[in-house]
DNA sequence: GTCTATAGATTGATAGAC
DNA sequence: GTCTATCAATCTATAGAC
């Protein structure tokens, strides 16, 4: 049930933006009544707590399987720009990250801690990725910021094209090299 | 009066997220009664719609001067990081487009116009500028998603060094050719 | 763990007087 | 153009029975 609840806020909390969700639509969507929802989440801010430490395990060990797993270091950034390619679901969608950092509730300290170590895990793994592929690591934050804005403008147009668009340029420095 | 309403609405929008301001508040802040605020704009859409119209327009000119008054077409696009830079407040805001792209009610029709409107618009400067800098037009989308990316990076860590750092490859490039 | 019932606040919006 | 009064809906959250 909690995994039925949380399934559900997330879907929400993507595809329409963080305030989207509500404690009387996740009871409808898992056919229970509204304050049984308190039971397994007592407050909306435990439920974004739950939420967004949820996604940060989900890419943690999606990046790792990744890195394991590619042939080359190009492989590895190229599934990278796929991960958020899939994320944003034909342009319906942003990564529960873009879609909380942009809300109102993201202020919440333990919600901003999350978020925090989300993005430190991420670049942390690109900063490998990259020295790996004989790229300056320092190009990190670029390579997020472009896949984050990548989403972001997939979603005002509702078209995936421009997510392929923006960070089409990145991917085809990627075979200049290795 | 107008004028102020749309003040306080944008400044909420961009700083807590689209669904962050209401109808109350900006009565509160105009010094008026609630429902005065509905002889100004009929519904919550209209306002929306107003709100990202003015944003358009102001961005533009915005744009054509600094495409007017730039010294080199480097200058150009370095100032129109800056303008980026600016909109994001220190990390603690977002550029309205972003607050807009991320939020639920940016699904209305007519603000989705509005909202591919200005990315058109920002899109077309793109290229020009990057075209008179020699480099190639379809870099346009990734400097577009690289700017809103670092701004939204910049809000999830309250500090805007995570904009510059997500930036400074990008306007390094530029400093290596024209 | 789930329920009914309900509290208490806030939301966008309307009617009609001045 | 602004007001008072009010509406219906929605929200998060709590109390207490089963």
């Amino acid at each position: 049930m909690r995994t039925k609840l949380l399934d559900r806020a997330e879907e929400l909390a993507r595809s329409r933006g963080f305030d989207a969700f509500s404690f009387a639509d996740l009871a409808r969507h898992a056919q229970i009544a509204k304050p049984s929802v308190h039971h397994h989440f007592a407050t909306k801010a435990k439920l974004s707590q739950a939420l967004i430490l949820r996604y940060n395990e989900r890419i943690a060990d999606a990046l790792t399987e990744i890195a394991e797993t590619s042939a080359t270091p190009r492989r590895c950034l190229e599934r990278f720009v796929d991960l958020y390619r899939e994320a944003a679901q034909d342009g319906q969608a942003l990564c529960l990250c873009v879609a909380f950092s942009a809300g109102r509730s993201s202020l919440d300290d333990d919600v901003l801690d999350a978020l925090a170590a989300f993005h430190t895990g991420v670049l942390g793994w690109l900063r490998a990725a990259l020295s790996a592929h004989g790229r300056p690591e320092r190009e990190a934050e670029s390579v997020l910021a472009l896949v984050e804005g990548a989403q972001l403008m997939a979603r005002a147009s509702v078209d995936i094209a421009r997510f392929d668009a923006a960070t089409a340029p990145f991917v085809a420095s990627l075979a200049q090299q290795g």
